[in-house]
DNA sequence: ACATATTTTTAGATTTGTCTAAATTTATTT
DNA sequence: AAATAAATTTAGACAAATCTAAAAATATGT
């Protein structure tokens, strides 16, 4: 396999996630932003990546994954996801503790390690945020998900996922007792503000747009 | 705490292991060899290790660990062997294969996890190889244990732990089914090239001086 | 004690990954 | 189609960690 430093690792995600799966081209400054670094950084390490056969890139017009940039890219979100159920199921972290640990986790280099703490999990298909885990090959369901804010009213729904993982976020989802898995059904969108009436298993709620914009349903 | 780097903590952990646990002065050769780097790159880190306040630093008159230097060592060392009983008690690697990722294991920073892993196994003492593991506040037992090969004849005991880990010497152990745990008699030392006949459990075998000297014992 | 050998340090170079400031290219307005 | 703005790249510097070769200090042998 490509013998790949802890930061070339991150710039392979952060191509991954921006440009949905690694597939579309990405901009230098999109990078910066993502992975908190000057342009010029992310200019350098292009050109180094597409050295190595990792990435795609022609001045000026963006870089994209190559297929081996891609796979190295998966078996990273791969190892993070796992080290997040880990750290979830077995560890008993928070949901919103773990990120930060499984961006450390994620660089160890070991294929017998990352196989057996698979097979440890029970082979999870999904981490504590709801978010796929490819299998060693680099495969991954894709479900069909919507976020709350897009359904029409009087839909319900099993909440599956979050868009957005930052500890506030999913400290806010606590607080209102939202978990993976609850009964979501939209009773009334308020046109003023968009914020809508939810009943959350028996709960009734009212959540405002931008935290509709950032669960995701698997329609009932 | 004190924000070290990857190598720097390689190099601590070095200093503690081969200056009788950080106390005594270790040269500069012994630590180059130690973590296969040439002696002027040494020099160079013992300088900056000095200047961070991790160790004690006198031209040409080796160096020693400070009290911070030690804590810091500790908590590596600490790391490294739960994540090795990790590996063997709940992955089921061998003892053989885990040191390995136990050196990158060893330099993730959470204290969290780490009191989490120490719980989830149970607050183990000894790591796979009979090691002893420290506590959060750096603290281990120390057991009294004699290598086989300074027995004299008759004396019995229970192998505790080994002083060699390389993963030839652990398979070798493998292969004649001695393990840790195993009750060992010496029957009796042959002079001529000082290898020893013993009893493992209930099964008589020769063991050479090297491997002899390197299987801890505690006496029954 | 003096010559020789060994150990350790210094000097200078290299690689990786980052930065700021300046130059260049591409995109947007007027 | 210029002029202006925004995005991107280049140039040059820097810190960390390493190396080789040369110099300096310490240890050893006669
Ligand atoms: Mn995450
Ligand atoms: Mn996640
Ligand atoms: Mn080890
Ligand atoms: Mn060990």
């Amino acid at each position: 396999m490509s013998n790949t430093s802890h930061s070339e690792e991150n710039y392979l995600k952060a191509i991954f996630h921006l440009g949905s799966e690694g597939t579309q081209a990405v901009s230098t400054n999109a990078i910066a932003r993502n992975i908190k670094t000057q342009p010029s950084s992310v200019t350098d390490m292009m050109q180094r990546l597409s050295e190595k056969g990792l990435v795609n890139y022609r001045k000026y017009k963006g870089v994209s994954l190559t297929d081996l940039g891609r796979d190295t890219a998966l078996s990273i979100i791969r190892k993070h996801r796992l080290w997040e159920v880990f750290l979830v199921e077995k560890l008993h972290f928070s949901w919103d503790e773990v990120h930060d640990v499984a961006e450390q986790l994620e660089h160890i280099k070991s294929e017998k390690l990352v196989d057996l703490l698979d097979e440890h999990l029970g082979f999870p298909q999904y981490d504590p945020h709801g978010d796929s885990i490819p299998d060693k090959d680099g495969n991954y369901p894709s479900r069909d998900k919507q976020l709350l804010s897009q359904l029409p009213e009087n839909a319900q729904g099993l909440c599956i996922g979050v868009k957005d993982s930052s500890a506030s976020f999913l400290k806010y989802l606590d607080r209102n007792k939202i978990s993976l898995g609850d009964k979501i059904k939209l009773l009334e969108r308020e046109d003023f503000d968009n914020s809508l009436l939810v009943l959350v298993g028996e709960r009734k709620l009212r959540l405002s747009q931008q935290i509709a914009a950032n669960l995701y349903l698997k329609l009932l």
